[in-house]
DNA sequence: GTCTATATGCAGATAGAC
DNA sequence: GTCTATCTGCATATAGAC
């Protein structure tokens, strides 16, 4: 964490994710930033908005390569989006349930409320799904099934991080990863 | 809303669905309800969390009941849950994607901070799941299949609900019930 | 049962010195 | 760029009269 800027930035990643947009103040993020608490406004003149729409660019941005890197280490799409979600499980395990879904928790709190963090938050879940139909479509899969698809497996993930974090259990997660192995076989034909 | 009692929880179960859990101010709820402001600490000793942990666990039993209840009146547990999704979609609409997912935003939000309201929101899912498994295997399906595609529709459900917010079109809710319709048809076989 | 008044604390944001 | 001090407002919760 070289600037003060990057801090802020990594810091309120961290607390969104765990605590979501309501419950995380801004003297939290600088208390444990290390940051200089008289900077915050001055990287971020439009304050907590402003800095939490950055914050969502940077993870949509950032779980987007991630998922396009996973993908890309096993030839067949439906063998390589097996892998992630195992992996997906494991890192849930591995937050104690807490963590996971980096966007779940501030799109809903400011999908009605904030126009400019639900457009932030829709381009970050637009980017993912993309993520998931590109390899669909490299794999064979018609643009429209893949698109299709795609979003399906966004849904299906971020309603397993909700049973995931209430069951206090990384068990939904991989009951997804099996249920989803059969159907993108069987999809292939 | 005879009494005050019921007017607070079902003033806070609307605002609880639309503004989640820390959105929403004891103040705004004793104004929207009509319910005299003194009596709130009367009837809930342990102020906002006893009130919300009775509220979700109302939701919960409510939400059970209305599955139940709609998915008897089709036969087929296929086309039934279609059924259910296009009402839900159209529910979606209705609120202007404001709505839809009762506890989703209040779950993800609590679920690392309060053990009450994690379990009782975890309470809730479950009660929805099982009614979507036993409609599942009254229809033929086995226990332990109908348990798991009950838990797979729920994750469905309430990811498909964070992308309707976040787009504010019904539209993944629609392309959910589309890509479930060929698949339970698939699985009776 | 319901009221008003208030205690206490923290929220986000700003002003002005340095 | 960063500081301290502070403004304003609302949060949950409580005390004590009626």
């Amino acid at each position: 964490m070289a600037t003060p800027r990057e801090a802020f930035i990594e810091t309120t990643a961290r607390l969104l994710e765990l605590q979501g947009y309501h419950a995380t103040g801004l003297n939290q993020i600088v208390q444990e930033s290390g940051a200089p608490k008289g900077s915050l406004y001055y990287y971020f003149p439009d304050g907590k908005e402003g800095l939490t729409a950055e914050v969502i660019e940077r993870i949509g941005a950032s779980l987007a390569g991630h998922i396009r890197d996973q993908l890309a280490q096993v030839a067949d799409p439906g063998q390589a989006i097996d892998l992630f979600i195992q992996q997906m499980a494991a890192a849930m395990t591995a937050s104690d349930c807490r963590g996971g879904g980096p966007l779940a928790t501030v799109a809903l709190e400011t999908s009605a409320s904030s126009e400019r963090l639900r457009s932030a938050c829709r381009d970050a879940y637009r980017s993912w799904q993309r993520a998931f139909a590109d390899k669909l479509e490299a794999g064979g899969y018609a643009p429209e099934r893949a698109a299709r698809l795609g979003e399906l497996i966004i849904a299906l993930l971020e309603g397993a991080i909700i049973l995931c974090r209430t069951e206090r259990s990384s068990a939904p997660l991989e009951h997804l990863a099996e249920e989803l192995r059969p159907l993108l076989r069987r999809m292939e034909e």
